[in-house]
RNA sequence: GCGGGCGUGGUGAAAUAGGUAAACACAGCAGACUUAAAAUCUGCCGACUUAGGUCUUGCGGGUUCAAUUCCCGCCGUCCGCACCA
């Protein structure tokens, strides 16, 4: 029979209808086999799928199908990040209703997966934006608020001038907006925040048992939640200021340092700054000084610190002869620690930068070392390492751990004005979660301001609070502030007319917990705590680096609050993370410096000279630097062409192979063709091996020939390191292995050898057979058509993942390198059970070491048993 | 500035626990088949070379019988954080 070419575009969309008509993917929740869930980060309707998505997506299926295999009861569930700016901007330039934007592009989007043949249970998908799904968030809200987890202050926030919202802290970058990119602004506003400090120490010290999570993530969290311990405490002011206060509080990590101390700082944001300006015009211009700077890394970098001097002196704690003036300086900020310093230029670089340029006292307290306390000076540098304590009485001679302590103890034990002078502190970077967004496509907050009652909680049975569609767009700002009618309601407490709440809630919150609510969709409270239990922690989430800390910091914080108001157990939500490389490709301009699509050039390459030519124009193409695809530089490839032209297997196992997971990969229509080439490979290798085999398994013989047993070896090689890749996620190593395989069988299948050793028709049968199996979860519609190809039982889809023979992986003779003076000069076949005796017997008399002997004793040999030999001459 | 990662052929890369560096693939070259092309198959493919070898994992040291792997110091590159007291 001719062989023919494999049709994928066929033979996938009839294989998805199989698995489709047959819901073989489709999960219960009550299945007595072991769980495993994994989960890919849900992705955002934009428009349409790109090559980042094949690529998550891909290695998750690989993961879910190959569990499957092994015997789990999977969950793989897919769903939509569906609120957001741009399906408002997109209503503000095309006027279209961001709800039809979005659902039309989940429509689009949901199709374009499906023909990736994703093993994925449709039945509990869900968009954010739908009202059964923020229905129930709006409930975790309401228990939030109940038990003090989410709270209304009034707070300098972020504000970005261009999408005209506020921004929590995590998405301003060097002062800018994660979205719009515009300069943030700060601003006054009472807004909506989550409690997420009240996790700090949880979320920190978790991080240490997220064992299957990577480093970079964890470091980041780390950072980010930036724990520090030190003390809080009073200074006392030599007179009683302006406002009546008596001290100045003030957080340090450095008390070791305080005999150091030459002034303080307040922050121009300081309460008893703001209380020294009103009469002060001078510093009144001062304050507005430190305000006009920007946040932005270069200002930073560049600005120099200022300071101004209030006329006010506080007592050293430790020595009342002492007294400090007390400045209010521009690098001191009000929203870490009390907002006040005391100042050691002498081991603080910016403390050290002020004193010089104010001409204060410079005193150094920490001796390195190897350094001379008579002759140890600090010029324009601090000193910030290890050292012993000087020139501070008591201290003298401690160790900066021991001199820590000793502050704190003593500070503890003194009273000023009726309270304790100090007292140890742990003080996190991390801030409370603004939530409050002034758009409309998002959550709404369920709460209601009434004259009489203040800020009231909608009732829980009035959810859920639904958008309403009548709106436009015309003006820039929220569409539900303007709108005419939907703000009025009934206050939930006294039943007077109220008003709405009208911001909606940050985009981060629907992904918060949409982990939880994958695991049972249907439910009318936000989870089946059951269900829930069942199915939680997700054993393996993917997806991009990019979500390192807000997305993975913040659901972090939502399992925990959501065990707090007893809708789940589990405090950690992802047990294993994967973060996944970038698709990126090489950029092409024309002559005219325009960007071009890799669509529109053909490349030339012989030689290692690669160049390009324009399709149309004939023009000649520059060929730029690798980037992440994106449209701005045209080098993006749409998955659906790829899919038309070679097949979604093609474009999957183009994803898994070459490049480690987690770096970026370059996609290359060359790559792409090659991908193909293999598909169609294995596809010939199939009819080859149907054609001799007509569909019957041969009886498996008594004794194999040496062809057979070496295919068999193969094989179970293959099977174990396949394995093994695959659940350290380790798919380019997979599919190499793979590629090995083939090539054996390839090689093994020759008609004239089979037709004469019955054993090794029947090796053939069984490599092909768990050849299927193994690209089964990488290449799902093409193991399906050979499965079937080669009559074998059933959907390769719900097979069981094959048993290794670990027979076949010993090998009962082996070459061992002989090494001579660490150089490889020879090679040793040996017994493989061959005791050390016996190979430095063998290696003696090899013919390499007796000629580099020359008749004379090796100094030493050192015999590594299935490993090495190496002899020192 | 602080923290972390990475650096191996023309290219993507591989190398259990320190033990044969370059598996597997892409590109390229040569040949077979073909009227021709595509497809396919076979071979070559780190550098130098006097054909016996010599050298080679960013650079320089160190530990070791043995280093891509461990240690120290540089260089390059990418990422994160950044006036956090």
């Amino acid at each position: 029979m001719a062989n023919e070419r494999y049709n994928a575009r066929e033979a996938e969309i009839r294989w998805q209808q199989t698995w489709d008509s047959q819901k073989i993917f489709k999960t219960e929740n009550d299945d007595p086999r072991p769980k495993y869930y994994v989960l890919e980060m849900f992705p955002y309707p934009s428009g349409r799928i790109h090559m980042g998505h094949v690529r998550n997506y891909a290695m998750g299926d690989v993961v879910a199908r190959f569990k499957r295999a092994k015997g789990f009861n999977v969950l793989h569930p897919m769903g939509w990040d569906a609120f957001g700016m741009p399906a408002e901007n997109a209503a503000m330039q095309n006027k279209v209703h961001p709800k039809d934007w979005t659902y039309e592009n989940i429509a689009t989007m949901r199709s374009q997966l499906q023909l990736m043949g994703l093993s994925l249970d449709w039945d509990r998908e869900f968009a954010t934006c739908d009202v059964d799904y923020y229905h129930r968030q709006q409930k975790l809200f309401l228990d939030f608020v109940e038990k003090g987890l989410a709270y209304r202050k009034n707070a300098k926030v972020n504000w970005d001038p261009v999408d005209q919202t506020v921004l929590a802290n995590e998405q301003v970058i060097d002062g800018k907006g994660w979205r719009s990119g515009a300069e943030v602004e700060q601003r006054e506003l009472t807004q909506w925040f989550f409690k997420i400090t009240d996790f700090a120490e949880d979320l920190l010290s978790e991080i240490d048992h997220l064992d299957r999570w990577p480093d970079k993530v964890r470091t980041m969290q780390r950072n980010w939640i930036g724990k520090s311990e030190g003390l809080q405490a009073r200074f006392e002011l030599t007179e009683a200021a302006i406002n009546g206060d008596t001290d100045i509080e003030i957080f340090t990590t450095r008390p070791d340092t305080l005999f150091g101390a030459s002034f303080m700082g307040l922050s121009a944001d300081h309460p008893l700054t703001k209380a020294l300006a009103k009469d002060n015009a001078e510093l009144q211009v001062f304050i507005e000084e430190c305000h006009k700077s920007g946040t932005s890394a270069a200002e930073l970098e560049t600005a120099e610190k200022i300071g101004f001097d209030t006329g006010l002196t506080v007592k050293h704690p430790l020595d009342e002869t002492i007294t400090l003036p007390v400045y209010v300086a521009n690098f001191i900020l009000m929203d870490y620690g009390t907002g006040a310093i005391f100042a050691c230029p002498a081991h603080d670089q910016r403390d050290l930068d002020f004193a010089r340029k104010y001409g204060l006292t410079v005193t150094p307290v920490v001796l390195p070392k190897e350094a001379d306390a008579q002759s140890f000076t600090i010029e324009k540098e601090a000193y910030t390492g290890e050292g012993t304590i000087f020139n501070s009485q008591f201290l003298n001679g401690m160790s900066i751990e021991e001199a820590k302590n000793a502050v704190a103890q003593k500070l503890e034990s003194v009273t000023i004005n009726g309270k304790p002078q100090a007292s140890r502190k742990t003080q996190y970077r991390l801030r409370d979660w603004g939530i409050s967004r002034q758009r409309y496509w998002g959550c709404p907050i369920p709460m209601v301001h009434c004259d009489e009652c203040g800020v009231v909680p909608e009732k829980s049975e009035n959810l859920p609070i639904q958008l309403p569609d009548d709106i436009n767009f015309d003006k820039p700002g929220n569409p539900l502030d303007r709108h005419p009618t939907w703000r009025q309601c009934a206050c939930p407490k006294c039943g007077k007319d109220a008003l709405r709440e009208t911001d909606t809630m940050d985009t981060f919150v629907d992904s918060s917990w949409y982990y939880a609510r994958f695991t049972a969709p249907w439910e009318d409270s936000p989870t089946d705590k059951k269900a829930a239990d069942e199915w939680l922690p997700v054993d393996q989430y993917i997806g991009g680096i990019e979500h390192a800390i807000l997305h993975l910091l913040y659901s972090r914080f939502f399992s925990r609050a959501m065990r707090e108001t007893g809708h789940l157990s589990v405090k950690e939500p992802f047990k294993g993370l994967f973060t996944q490389g970038m698709v990126v490709h090489e950029t092409y301009k024309g002559e005219d410096g325009r960007w071009v699509s890799p669509a529109e050039i053909t490349i030339k390459e012989s030689d290692n000279q690669r160049s390009a030519i324009h399709n149309e124009t004939g023009e000649s193409i520059a060929i730029g630097s690798i980037e992440k695809m994106s449209k701005s530089k045209k080098n993006t490839v749409d998955p659906t062409d790829i899919i038309e032209s070679f097949g979604a297997d093609t474009a999957r196992w183009f994803m898994l192979s070459d490049s480690p997971p987690e770096r970026d990969v370059i996609w290359t229509e060359a790559g792409a063709e090659g991908a193909h080439r293999f598909v169609q490979r294995v596809w010939r290798l199939t009819q080859d091996a149907q054609d001799f085999l007509q569909g019957s398994t041969p009886d498996k013989p008594e004794q194999l020939s040496k062809d057979a047993l070496e295919l068999r070896k193969a094989v179970h090689k293959a099977l174990a390191a396949v394995e093994s890749n695959i659940e350290q996620l380790g798919f380019n190593r997979a599919v190499a292995q793979i590629y090995q395989l083939v090539n054996s069988v390839a090689s093994a299948a020759k008609p004239q050898k089979l037709e004469s050793d019955p054993s090794l028709a029947w090796a053939v049968d069984e490599a092909m057979e768990i050849l299927i199996q193994m690209l089964a979860p990488m290449m799902p519609h093409l193991a399906e058509e050979c499965w079937s190809h080669l009559s074998k039982d059933g959907l390769v889809s719900t097979k069981n993942w094959p048993q290794v023979d670990s027979k076949m992986l010993v090998e009962d003779e082996i070459t061992l390198p002989i090494q001579i003076n660490g150089k490889k000069r020879g090679e040793l076949t040996i017994a493989a059970d061959a005791d050390k005796a016996d190979i430095e017997k063998a290696v003696l008399e090899s013919e390499p070491v007796i000629k580099a002997l020359d008749g004379k004793a090796p100094r030493k040999v050192i015999v590594v048993p299935k490993r090495i030999v190496n002899v020192v001459v």
